[in-house]
DNA sequence: CTTGAAAAATGGAGGGT
DNA sequence: ACCCTCCATTTTTCAAG
């Protein structure tokens, strides 16, 4: 796999914060005609430096307006336990990220919840059941001051 | 504003997933015909239920190997010294998302980094420069288990 | 809502420097 | 690897049922 040039790295900026911008209007800030962009930005897609394109939706709008992290010790740290609380965690539609971490705990979990009052039933009731975990705790976000949803390189 | 309906909550829940889909696709998948699809997705377009489209980028590839969670105590706790924290912290190309939290901590940093190397130089130079942080604890990801990059709902 | 159609814009492929 | 031209597809709008 070839190195990237700085076009390449210019249209993967242009598209991580925009991917609506058509090949003319990317041909235009990258200064070249839009066949040389056009085949940069497939290369960019079939060699996987872009994985996906997606709309990015508005959770306050949509009733979801508390994030969580959530920080999970398990109750032993083997194999086995492990793959299991990972499969169980896939299946939460709550939990938006999960990280396996360094530190006190074991796993770092993002949480999308309607209010309060979803997040302690999502404890409880979906937590609640995953006995692979030890204890949980619970850090809320106030505000978000910034999301850039990619690498700034 | 309007409330959104069944199909309406499909169409974000496709589109969240891959932009990529033509409005006929679309049509296809929650069984109408293109007009009333085309003139639904572009009202939760203007309406903001969709804030934008991006591509992913993976940050892996571009050598950003490393992913830590960066926990963030300022000096003391005014209005003042928290807006100067924030607009400092939005300027480090490094910090993808910050977020203001409670407990121990004032604010939650998610920081991609090269490698241990880089990211040792982010808190020492950059962070170290940001007077208005008082101290900083670093929680390092060891793999990303799970990312949907939009709320499940 | 559906179908169908049509104009404008874009995506995608060809040949040439 | 770049540029330009051309055709296919898609977007976007509109009319009629």
């Amino acid at each position: 796999m070839e190195k990237l040039d700085d076009i390449d790295e210019q249209l993967l900026k242009l598209l991580g914060e925009n991917s609506k911008q058509t090949i003319k209007e990317l041909a235009d800030r990258v200064n070249l005609s839009h066949t040389p962009v056009f085949e940069r930005v497939k290369r960019l897609e079939s060699n996987g430096y872009i994985k996906k394109y997606i709309a990015l939706i508005d959770a306050e709008k949509l009733g979801y307006g508390l994030i969580v992290f959530c920080n999970i010790k398990l109750k032993q740290h083997d194999k086995r336990i492990g793959h299991e609380f990972v499969t169980d965690i896939l299946r939460l539609d709550e939990v938006v990220e999960c990280y396996n971490i360094s530190g006190d705990f074991d796993f770092l979990l993002k949480v999308y919840a309607k209010d309060m009052k979803h997040y302690q039933d999502f404890v409880f009731n979906k937590l609640g059941s995953v006995t692979s975990i030890g204890s949980t705790h619970s850090t809320f976000v106030m505000s978000e001051n910034k999301n850039t949803y990619n690498v700034n390189f």
